[in-house]
DNA sequence: ACATCGATGTACT
DNA sequence: GTACATCGATGTC
């Protein structure tokens, strides 16, 4: 199937706008620990961004997000669910929202309680909780374990829309998706 | 199909 | 006290 090597991706691919890298990730594969998939869905979040947890500056919970690009900062979300995002440029993130499930399926569907496949990574807090991912990964390197993050190897269809869940900055269309993947949190409206 | 609700850590007014 | 980058369950049209 690949056509490229499947590269690990580093701290220069993450180095840059979080609106280039957004996209760019849609196709990449995410494994913690030998488990994960396909991102199929990404929001862009940055610190001039008034739905950023960046936006007012640093504090305990968000440092990661102002640490070097290419790490994880993962957040607590409605005092329940863990959230995963790739640190890009000083105080920008990318949101881990949605995997096609690839690898460790049977991991998954053990931590998720269900083998639905389509449940298993269809949001930010169920893919976190498929791979096992807690508090203790935040501020962890990327391109070492247990992360394992590999470029897109086909380009993908990317398709854009507004983010979810937010009420500040609902203007800026900063979520990126697979276009017609099943795996997504949610459907886009259509066209 | 949509609306409402409960679970509750962290940050804000 | 209130809001929130969520999820799953429950209720109604």
């Amino acid at each position: 199937m690949s056509s490229g090597s499947n590269a690990i991706l580093q701290r220069a691919f993450f180095a840059r706008d979080v609106e280039t890298v957004a996209p760019a990730l849609i196709g990449a594969i995410l494994l913690v620990d030998g488990v994960g998939g396909m991102i199929v869905e990404t929001e862009a979040y940055d610190s001039n961004d008034p739905a950023s947890h960046a936006y007012r500056g640093p504090t305990a919970r968000n440092a990661s997000m102002f640490g070097p690009p290419g790490h994880a900062y993962v957040y607590r979300s409605y005092g329940i669910h863990w959230c995963l995002n790739f640190v890009c440029q000083m105080g920008s993130g990318v949101l881990i929202r949605a995997l096609e499930p690839t690898a460790g399926l049977d991991r998954m569907a053990q931590a998720r309680g269900t083998d639905d496949i389509r449940k298993l990574c269809s949001g930010p807090g169920k893919l976190c909780a498929a791979l096992s991912i807690d508090k203790s990964f935040d501020g962890k390197p990327l391109d070492q374990p247990p992360f394992v993050v590999l470029a897109a190897s086909d380009a993908a269809t990317v398709g854009i829309g507004p983010r979810i869940g937010i009420t500040r900055g609902v203007a800026t269309p900063w979520r990126f998706y697979l276009e017609g993947s099943p795996f997504l949190s949610r459907r886009p409206r259509s066209a």
